[in-house]
DNA sequence: AACCGGAGTGGAACCGGTTCCACATTTGTA
DNA sequence: TACAAATGTGGAACCGGTTCCACTCCGGTT
């Protein structure tokens, strides 16, 4: 329960000043002649010093930490992210904060607080779409600011790293269109967040490619929390000219749609071609293994952090970068052409 | 861009001194006059006035915040363990620096060097078991260290909260001994961790009990890290006399286990009855749905903060205090008697 | 021989809070 | 009425780093 040493316990039982320690810890501040530069780190290891994080952030002001603000860690999409951003951020020598705003608007503004109390330099976050204001605020103070995943289009000057949704989501529609399929179900997130809306563009746009007429009754935008999705399903089965495709674009959706899929008996592909956003791992463990659009949650994470750090140091043009990576379609068997099913 | 104001701004504008301050932001060290009071806060709502953490944490020593250290947020139980305590530690003002160690005792050694330069009060690990002498010296440092889920036994004056681990694999075991089954498998994590050991002897006590003899064989303890416990499942497979029950209690092993079970086409439940421990929410997507033994995580996750911050502010005495909580067996169809599978 | 420049060093101010202490004012009590 | 106690206030030291600056040695130029 002793005390640490600190820099002028160090310094005096290495006959120097605490300058001199200070630049043998910061080698670009100046010079030291070897000998002593020996002396100082064998006192250091000696003593077992270690800098306090907190003196060296106040007096520099700023910390080479990022913030990460995810939405929900239950979510193994988001948990998946902040595994590989933390693990990314570590091997960079940065520390990385984790806050979860659990899609909540007030948790979110809550933890932007908490992120500029503790000066840090850059923030990876999924945004919940409100707290416009707050976030130009923090981009104002100086805090370089990513959004992955999902952005705020009202908000300039944001780097963000997001899968191409228009494009995926035109392409698991078409996929099922050249299956024959003509009235496909769409669960998607809110048409309030970016990837809810683009998602919803790209099922439009497939269907006028393939020139078939669209029933916005198909289409059910429910929020991330919830159970929105199975109901969603239900109240798309119990359509009186019911579906036989479904996507499911709302990745915090997808486990209660399937769960209600299964609870209701539904033959899958026989009765319903399915598709899933997002490769969570027991998405080939069910019967039959699902067909996915597989998000490079390395890709993102990679990126994402390398924009932060990129900002950072200063290192980026200051136009906005926009990265959009391709997400994968992998077709697994709970998809088959409509011409199996004899007219019902 | 421009800088933050600080407490002698605040001072300034609201024509008060610092101490004044000061002691509007923390109310117990000392009297105020109402009316200045109002004053002030009025300036700090006007300026935007927000203390920096870092200039509080030096002057103090230390800081309200917890460190997290657990093996892998790709894991869901840890995930979901990550954001309950996260969560639970907000709605106390606390803040959580999340770490992960990916099961390396490295990066783990590196998490708890880091944690100390941040001057956390407290830490919530899952322990990888090693660096011993390093938990050691953070516990002299002063440091409160809560394990959860796992255990390193040579540390004295830890507390600990886990799930009664041998109570529970006893359980599992002995429900399919009840079954009627003599041949069980079980993948158990690492013998070196506690939670393996106790699982091990759960499964022992129960062959006891039931009178049944043990093949050795049967017994696989897998590393947590990799696909351990799909190639567990081939050679339990292959055996000459093979099992015709099957327990997995190694969490981080469920998702390759199973995956190597669907593949290798086993009917569950009339070839294998299959436990698995941690009810991931795809345990009931599969078919047939899992039976599982459910880690009460809520549990975990508040009895853990509770804990540390017990420590944290001295309410507890010094004694540590184990903590187990009781896991739910969940039967589902993935278990049938011996009975019905005619002899081969 | 006088001068310049750079390597190496230590002193001290500074970052933005907290807290101790001395002092002034008000209130309560004998 | 006098004096003790409680209340309120500001000044200044302090936490542990970083960094600016002045200063001392050097060797190398003219």
């Amino acid at each position: 329960m002793k005390k640490p040493p600190t820099i002028r316990d160090v310094a005096a039982a290495a006959g120097v000043s605490v300058s001199v320690v200070s630049r043998v810890l910061n080698p670009e501040s100046g010079p030291v002649a070897p000998a002593k530069r020996e002396t100082v780190l064998r006192v250091i290891e000696e003593l077992a010093y270690r800098p306090r994080a907190a003196a060296r952030e106040l007096s520099v002001g700023s910390t080479p930490t990022v913030g990460l603000v995810v939405a929900d860690l239950a979510n193994p999409f988001f948990a998946q992210l902040a595994d590989r951003i933390v693990w990314e951020a570590r091997s960079h020598g940065v520390q990385v904060m984790v806050m979860t705003t659990q899609e909540d608007p007030h948790l979110e503004a809550d933890s932007l607080d908490t992120l500029l109390d503790r000066s840090v330099a850059g923030v990876i976050a999924t945004p919940t779409g409100a707290n416009i204001e707050k976030w130009a605020r923090l981009q104002s103070m100086g805090v370089d600011v990513v959004f992955v995943d999902r952005t705020i289009p009202e908000l300039g000057n944001v780097d963000v790293v997001s899968i191409a949704n228009v494009d995926s989501a035109r392409r698991a529609t078409e996929y099922l269109l050249s299956l024959g399929h003509k009235r496909i179900g769409l669960i998607s997130g809110p048409v309030t967040t970016s990837t809810g809306r683009a998602r919803i563009e790209g099922y439009q746009s497939a269907h006028e490619t393939y020139s078939v007429s669209m029933d916005p009754q198909l289409i059910r935008d429910v929020p991330f929390r919830g159970e929105g999705g199975g109901d969603a399903v239900g109240s798309l089965l119990a359509l009186p000219e019911r579906p036989t495709g479904l996507i499911v674009a709302n990745t915090a959706q997808v486990q209660s749609s399937v769960r209600r899929l299964i609870q209701t008996g539904v033959q899958i592909p026989e009765d319903l071609s399915v598709i899933v956003f997002d490769d969570n791992p027991w998405t080939e463990l069910t019967t039959p293994p699902l067909s996915v659009l597989r998000q490079p949650i390395d890709m993102l994470a990679v990126h994402s952090l390398e924009l932060v750090l990129g900002r950072m140091q200063g290192k980026l043009p200051s136009t906005p970068r926009v990265i959009e990576v391709n997400a994968d379609f992998v077709p697994r068997s709970s998809c088959s052409p409509l011409l199996l099913t004899p007219s019902r």
